[in-house]
DNA sequence: ACCGCATTTATTGTTGACGATAATACCCTG
DNA sequence: CAGGGTATTATCGTCAACAATAAATGCGGT
């Protein structure tokens, strides 16, 4: 469509991924194959493969003969996602603190600035990919594939997790939309530092700041919901 | 085959699955799209979903157009892989040590005593898939779905590590060919005590004991095993 | 006028045939 | 006889038409 020829898979899986975490395709929509297959202009095939991904990145729900659904994470669902951001990244911070090098600190500083630019520029998809990224170079920095590769999976979820929880209802005091920049900056000089215990609470610090600016609560009664609803006619 | 219409892709993906981690499938073995189809009496794209979704869990390497091959992991890939059995594991423990209720207990017991008649029966793969559904049964009664899919892709990978790195070459001492059936008991009756630390510890213990038990010397210079093969002649 | 049922429509799932690519075998040449 | 290059074969990847299923619509009965 806008991109001639620029549709491979990866291409695409990368755009429906960056429309689903930047909250451009809400929680539940449904994504018909055809749709897709003309906006980018490729076959169902490959439709086909992209949903496959997305959905076991959880991204997507895939219901049987019914269709694909961008995924509405509940909330347990999220708290165990953070749960499982801690465990494993406090991990991953540990082992690359514990031995970073020169070349890994210009990476990280490098990748921090980029952070910084895309901040500036106020490109919030490129802004909620580069946050992402930068906990994904920690695990690659840390050589940890495997982790690395849960984190991935991880991180996507937690991007959308936040783009549902994060923006929705009003909150006391300033509404930070997920600038995690500066707190990276700290995590960074402590990494290269070396000084592990630091790192790690830094980091397990960082993902407590970013769970506890959700909206969490539990599902609540219809009742009080219907309450709330009248008195507020 | 052997099992008329018991075919569906699940049925595929379990029993490939089971020839993979009770190694009738040995590591790096090309496994064809048409002789699967007709093993299994299913058309080309089951085999296709089939093939996706074990090299998605890391049991087979997929190339493209060349095909798919059991996966080999490295010696360092597998120390990686236990690394995080500990991190996940450890923490499922301590969920659930906290609150075992008296039905998680009856579960768990039920399932040791299903682990006990397979290991007395002696059937391999059984065996292997009880050892490890048992880990996943932990991850499921803890009610944390997220680590708990990490888990059943981890465990897999694992059995495959196991049947691996593990009958190859002499060992000192008796030759325990995993049965943590024992170390299984004993996990339980600390998870059933509520006795958190003790239970973590367990785990741990019982991982680092199966990890210990493999051979994962790093891969040696080309040289080093020209020269023990001459000097074997 | 509303609820339930049948028909139609739209969307997904599957199959089989075709085309592309890599491995193999063969032949020709030095 | 060995090496390289080409032709062949086998296997994977892709596409487009068909079948199956679920959603939507309209009709008739109560």
């Amino acid at each position: 469509m806008q991109s001639p020829k620029t549709s491979d898979v990866d291409t695409v899986y990368q755009r429906v991924w960056e429309a689903i975490v930047a909250h451009k395709l809400l929680p539940g929509t449904r994504l018909k194959e055809e749709e897709l297959c003309e906006t980018f202009g490729i076959s169902r095939g490959f439709v086909r493969k992209v949903l496959l991904q997305l959905s076991h990145h959880k991204l997507v729900n895939l219901v049987p003969n019914s269709g694909a659904f961008v995924a509405e994470p509940s909330p347990a669902e999220a708290r165990e996602i953070f749960q499982a951001r801690r465990l494993i990244e406090a991990e991953l911070v540990r082992e690359l603190a514990g031995k970073c090098t020169e070349q890994d600190k210009r990476l990280l500083e490098q990748h921090v600035a980029r952070e910084h630019e895309a901040f500036e520029g106020g490109q919030l998809s490129l802004r909620i990919r580069l946050s992402g990224e930068f906990h994904l170079l920690i695990g690659q920095l840390a050589n940890k594939p495997v982790l690395t590769s849960f984190l991935h999976e991880i991180i996507s979820r937690s991007s959308l997790i936040v783009a549902l929880y994060q923006g929705t209802s009003p909150r006391k005091g300033k509404q930070r939309i997920y600038s995690p920049c500066s707190e990276h900056t700290g995590l960074l000089e402590a990494i290269a530092a070396r000084d592990v215990q630091t790192a790690v609470d830094l980091m397990r610090e960082h993902l407590n700041e970013i769970e506890a600016q959700l909206q969490l609560e539990p599902p609540k009664e219809e009742a009080l919901d219907l309450k709330a609803i009248f008195s507020e006619l």
